[in-house]
DNA sequence: AAGGCGTGGCC
DNA sequence: TGGCCAAGCCT
């Protein structure tokens, strides 16, 4: 079998851009240093069209960097109102101020000296460095990240060292000894346009034929790794009435499951225990915890207990439990099939609560109904 | 090195 | 619908 060529990633990239590239950019008009840096700052965690509306205004204000370090720190400020990340402007100002003092009021074509500027990190010295001076530099923006991440299946999240370290050397091979400016361009370019974060366009993607993620886009770039999620544990009370009815309580409309109905919560078995006697007649034969489950949120795993006990509401002392705005006798046979989403009205105590379930007491109700309780 | 910084768009 | 993210950098 004939060893195929290693796919050449710049050299697709830089005439895909030739063909479908952004060349109407405001800051690619006149890229002066002084412009693309402008533009490069506005454009840290801003998108295109955000940074269009505000561009052309501060150039006019600002139109050179001597006019920007003569400015006050306010009036740089007000033309940033709504732009967001507002030590941008500051650091920008104050970068202006230095390069007119230190670098005899020019953006210097150095790397290491574009860095040593405020609000100038690495990627964006490239940026310069690329678009605006036209020397070979290597630039590793959002943008670039998906793209590359994508490209060599790159697994783990950019904000890892080791992560990030993988791109950049990933970057700095494909960057290429000619065309860079226009690579750094198409690079940016494809990752606003094809090789987006979510619905990327891979089949309009002139990298495709040698990406290694075209199948599996969504997995790259790797998100942060989740510190494990703390478990917690819980025990709900399933009292059961002599027709199947089931006691349901409204939770606080604060913390989890806010204002939704739920089986009585109790810290565990023994508080539940408590709180049966005290309500009711004990109940006639020992309580057995059902098989417990785990119900996962966004912070915490809650690994949940049901317990289920058979209770008469003849024998019952429950005047101060049943309150009908907060607990409920329910019986979802009476509405339907499934709890989901907001039952009809209903008269408490008997009936059905006017909101929603908690989801695993939805769960639990449809396993009473079907006497398929665990 | 993890978190803060702003606003707008996405599903 | 609210969490996640976007042409990052600084501390």
């Amino acid at each position: 079998m004939a060893a195929r060529p290693p796919f050449d990633l710049s050299h697709a990239a830089i005439s895909w851009w030739r063909e479908n590239g952004r060349k109407d950019l405001p800051w690619q008009q006149e890229p002066t240093p002084y412009r693309v840096w402008v533009s490069e700052i506005m454009l840290q965690q801003t998108q295109v069209r955000t940074v269009i509306g505000y561009f052309d205004a501060f150039m006019k204000r600002f139109p050179t960097l001597q006019s920007l370090a003569e400015a006050s720190e306010d009036d740089v400020l007000h033309r940033w109102t709504g732009l967001g990340y507002y030590a941008r402007a500051r650091n920008l100002h104050k970068a202006a101020r230095h390069a007119c003092e230190h670098f005899g009021g020019e953006l210097p074509a150095d790397q290491a000296k574009l860095e040593s500027l405020p609000g100038i990190g690495r990627s964006t010295a490239a940026a310069i460095m690329s678009l605006a001076h036209q020397q070979r530099a290597t630039i590793l923006d959002g943008n670039v990240k998906r793209v590359l991440a994508r490209f060599h299946a790159i697994d783990g999240w950019p904000g890892e060292r080791t992560t990030l370290d993988t791109l950049w050397a990933r970057a700095e091979e494909h960057t290429p000894s000619q065309d860079f400016r226009i690579y750094s361009q198409a690079m940016m370019d494809l990752g606003a346009t094809l090789c987006t974060r979510s619905n990327p366009h891979c089949l309009l993607c002139p990298l495709q034929p040698g990406c290694a993620g075209q199948h599996t886009p969504q997995l790259y770039p790797g998100k942060k790794a989740r510190k494990p999620l703390p478990v917690r544990a819980t025990t709900l009370l399933i009292a059961v009435d002599d027709q199947g009815r089931a006691l349901l309580e409204k939770r606080p409309s604060r913390g989890i499951w806010g204002g939704l109905w739920s089986f009585p919560e109790f810290a565990d078995k023994s508080a539940l225990c408590n709180w049966l006697a005290r309500n009711y007649y004990p109940p006639t034969r020992d309580l057995e915890a059902l098989t417990p489950f785990r119900h996962t949120f966004s912070h915490y795993h809650l690994d949940i207990t049901p317990i289920r006990a058979d209770v008469s509401r003849e024998h019952s002392n429950a005047g101060r439990v049943m309150d009908g705005d907060k607990y409920v006798w329910y019986k979802h046979e009476d509405v339907g099939s499934s709890p989901d989403g907001a039952p009809p009205d209903g008269a408490p105590p008997d009936g059905t609560p006017p909101g929603g379930f908690a989801a695993p007491v939805v769960r639990l109700l449809n396993q009473l109904q079907e006497n398929t309780l665990p």
